[in-house]
RNA sequence: GCUGUUGUAGCUCAGUUGGUAGAGCAACUGAUUCGUAAUCAGUAGGUCGGGGGUUCGAUUCCUCUCAACAGCACCA
């Protein structure tokens, strides 16, 4: 006898072992269909596992995501089944779920085709028709081995010599006799293949073994699996929609840069764009005057020696563009800004009255990136920081942080990005400095965040080899993350430059020198701009706020004296006064996806106003010049779309 | 950098079993003077990514290379 707590908080008592499958039939024979696995007392448990004692049960049903996964993942060892079926000669790896689906990676002498694909997610479909039952036992380790090494499945030997001593080995069957495949998985699985219904295979990709780039690569193949045919199709039409907000495609389309062939990895700023890169850049410059900072610049090409005090040289020669002159000098466009910033700081003697010390720069740094990094805006060879280091005491430090935080926050907010996540990197095995240095500055981090109440999450190990660093990641509107700005703390350069002020007691001390980008890269941060708002930027931000449109070359003039007008005001308008019809005017701005349109004819002209047609197909009637410059003059505190 | 795919007009693409290329849109010219998502006609535009090879002949086949794309690795 034995009692089954439902989370409803309902107890059912049985007299002898049951499944989770025969508990859920007592409930009703539909939930017992729909129950792929169960949550008992904690452990997830397939629905085949008995239960005969007293437990808290929680069903998995296919309206649960725990389900979704366990669906995901049994659908990663189809794939696997499927692909041992098609090529006997493949070795199968490791298959994890992953957002919205799965891969499986195989060892294999060639790549996998398209047509490959298309065969093996036919297999997939008959092994899942097929209604395989999936069953699983606990093995010792050696018999694991055995049993791997007999089927020359050498991956398989390699990853159980690295699951932990405590932890049960699993292997998983699905189906029996010679069709069948078996596989080391930690479970759980759905009870039979015919749950696994609607899933795609994806694409196929190289990937390294353990991802370690030294190992050999593998094949990957990846896919991705629903509850149902209805889901899969709308995960597939968000992708298709995913691709047409694509910064790369919009950038062309609107007009907005371009790039060449002979300059990989640099970005060619067409008017429309160069214009929404300076309001950033106005934008951050109005903040940074009100936050106290100066704005400064530093040379592009410095002699190698620099870099080789600041230690670039010798850790990033090969990411680094440099140049030799005639007589043999070598120099190196700059990477960072930093080395140019400390110089900047050690000329003239500080004292601590000027601290803190707050340098911003808009520096272009060039990186020579690995050729497969590439991806339009978000990562090129050459790019703008809204860079800035602040300098100051050991006592300043946090409270630097703090406003340093309050003001990345409030930037992304005027963007309308309010999913902000936080990372904190701690120290790594690798690093200079006392560790009760480190304590200090990633404490000061720290502290910063809780005193403002914030959440973050803990990268420990990943700061950077000269101290601890934050990390702000912003989600955009089709949930992909990026990560733009970074405060970092650094203890490398104020030593290596031999940065000093004066104290008080008249002795030379070290400044605390924080290192922070807010957009982070200004190309980056307008790629995911136009990404988050597919091309239809907020007026504050558009390159061209309003295009105004004549009817007919009788009101070229009008049109013309409308355009003066508002310019004059410093808003930035547009005109089209080509003879075409209204309708191709309208068809073709509105593609540009320019905000308001201003229509002009012999009414407007006669009453002296504009007809407005707001983005998105809004007729707003009639309006008034003074009533226009106020739709336009929309400042980042008030955004409207 | 690694694995794979792709590269033909400004853009999107067709084509050639090897005989030096074609459409739509855009551009330009002319006509049209028009009220809220494409007016009509005409003109011009290409060393078929680049180098080398095979061949009487290469955009097509081979090879090297560059770039882009999808991942992996990398991102001070």
């Amino acid at each position: 006898m034995f009692n089954v707590k439902l989370p409803d908080g309902k107890i059912l008592n049985f007299e002898a072992p049951l499944s989770v499958y025969e508990i859920a039939k007592t409930i009703s024979p539909r939930l017992a269909e729909a129950t792929l696995a169960a949550d008992v007392n904690g452990t997830i448990v397939d629905r085949s596992t008995l239960i005969n004692t007293d437990a808290q049960l929680t069903l998995i049903t296919d309206k649960n995501s725990h389900a979704l996964e366990i669906i995901r993942h049994s659908t990663a060892h189809l794939l696997a089944h499927a692909v041992k079926h098609l090529f006997p000669t493949a070795q199968v790896t490791i298959g994890p779920v992953i957002e919205d689906g799965f891969y499986y990676d195989f060892a294999l002498e060639r790549s996998f085709t398209p047509e490959d694909l298309v065969a093996i997610e036919a297999k997939m479909h008959e092994l899942a028709n097929a209604n395989m039952n999936v069953s699983h036992r606990v093995v010792s380790r050696a018999e694991a081995i055995d049993y791997f090494k007999s089927i020359g499945e050498h991956y398989k030997t390699e990853l159980i010599s690295s699951i932990p001593e405590n932890e049960p080995i699993k292997l998983y069957t699905e189906g029996e006799g010679t069709s069948s495949f078996t596989d080391l998985c930690r479970g759980p699985h759905v009870p039979s293949t015919q749950y696994l219904k609607a899933f795609k295979l994806l694409k196929v990709a190289g990937a390294y073994w353990r991802g370690k780039s030294e190992n050999e690569m593998l094949q990957r193949i990846y896919g991705t699996a629903w509850h149902s045919q209805k889901e899969l199709d709308a995960y597939l039409t968000r992708l298709e929609e995913a691709g047409k907000r694509d910064h790369r495609k919009l950038g062309a389309a609107l007009d907005l840069f371009h790039f060449e062939e002979f300059a990989p990895g640099a970005v060619f700023w067409h008017p429309k764009g160069w214009t929404l890169f300076q309001t950033l850049l106005g934008y951050m410059r109005t903040k940074q005057t009100e936050g106290g900072y100066t704005e400064v610049n530093t040379p592009d090409v410095m002699d190698r020696s620099l870099w080789e005090i600041s230690g670039h040289w010798q850790n990033y020669r090969q990411n680094m563009f440099t140049t030799q002159t005639e007589d043999d000098r070598v120099f190196a466009l700059k990477p960072m800004n930093c080395p140019g910033s400390v110089s900047l700081f050690n000329h003239g003697l500080k004292s601590y009255r000027d601290l803190p010390i707050r340098m911003a720069e808009f520096g272009k740094v060039h990186r020579y990136e690995p050729s497969g990094a590439l991806h339009g805006l978000m990562r090129v060879r050459h790019f703008t920081q809204d860079d800035a280091h602040i300098y100051c005491t050991e006592e300043q430090m946090e409270d630097e942080c703090r406003t340093v935080v309050a003001l990345v926050l409030e930037i992304y907010k005027d963007f309308g990005f309010e999913d902000i996540r936080i990372k904190l990197s701690t120290r790594p095995d690798n690093r200079i400095g006392t560790d009760e240095t480190w304590d200090i500055l990633e404490d000061a981090l720290k502290n910063a965040l809780n005193s403002m109440s914030l959440d973050y999450s803990l990268n420990p190990g990943e700061g950077a080899f000269y101290g601890p660093k934050l990390e702000f990641v912003l989600r955009d509107a089709i949930g992909r993350d990026w990560q733009c700005g970074t405060l970092q703390v650094d203890l490398n350069l104020p030593e290596r430059f031999n940065a000093h002020y004066v104290a008080e007691d008249n002795t030379r001390k070290r400044p605390v020198m924080l290192h922070r980008a807010l957009f982070g890269s200004l190309e980056r941060f307008i790629g995911i701009l136009i990404e988050h708002h597919a091309g239809a930027l907020p007026v504050w931000l558009a390159p061209i706020q309003a295009t105004v449109l004549n009817i007919s070359d009788a009101h070229i003039d009008y049109a013309k004296s409308i355009v003066k007008e508002l310019q004059s005001k410093g808003l930035r308008i547009d005109a089209d006064l080509r003879n075409e019809k209204i309708n191709y005017k309208i068809r073709e701005h509105s593609l540009q996806k320019t905000p308001y349109l201003l229509i002009v004819g012999d009414q407007e002209r006669d009453n002296n106003t504009v007809a407005v047609r707001a983005r998105g197909n809004q007729n707003l009637g009639a309006l008034s010049l003074a009533a226009i410059t106020s739709l336009l003059e929309i400042s980042p505190k008030s955004p409207v779309a």
